[in-house]
DNA sequence: GCCAACGTTGGC
DNA sequence: GCCAACGTTGGC
């Protein structure tokens, strides 16, 4: 069984529109640095996993749409490069730190469910996303899945 | 750009 | 292994 996950993403830096537009709608979800983060993609993220990309850092913070992971956690590549701003000289290649994952473009909601409206509902005022501020790559509940993907597609 | 919250580092 | 200092995230 599939799980779902969130992913943060700055949309000045990469946004969904991005991701939309990148060579068959794929990119490496890579630079994580968090060890909470890191073990859900090293341990528990998988391929058909679905995640709601969030705007962070933005004038409309939410959750903007879908992405599908399409390959599992591999070595982030960017944690050996040492012009990277992602470098970390404690990372060997036979002691990777840091993993990546690979996710593909699903879809854009119609309109995004901003996170003040998350908020507000009862019923995701628990998220993870409300109570754990600074985690980049965290899990969602089905049942808080179901409800933020209707309030995406439902009219204003 | 401010600043609160919180994850990480490092001295002891 | 505690915990103060520090650095970063992220909403506003």
């Amino acid at each position: 069984m599939s799980r779902y996950w969130l992913l943060k993403t700055e949309p000045d830096t990469f946004s969904i529109d991005d991701l939309a537009a990148a060579p068959q709608k794929i990119e490496s979800w890579d630079g994580i640095r968090n060890y909470q983060s890191r073990n859900f993609i090293r341990d528990d993220l998988q391929v058909c996993d679905e995640c709601f990309i969030y705007h962070s850092q933005c004038k409309q913070v939410g959750i903007v749409g879908v992405a599908t992971v399409v390959k599992g956690a591999y070595p982030d590549p960017s944690q050996f490069q040492t012009n990277s701003r992602y470098f970390d000289i404690k990372a060997s290649k036979n002691n990777p730190r840091w993993f990546c994952f690979d996710v593909k473009f699903k879809e854009k909601f119609p309109h995004p469910v901003l996170l003040q409206t998350i908020k507000q509902h009862p019923l995701l005022d628990t998220m993870t996303l409300i109570k754990q501020g600074r985690l980049s790559v965290q899990a969602v509940k089905p049942e808080e899945w179901q409800i933020i993907e209707h309030m995406a597609k439902e009219p204003f």
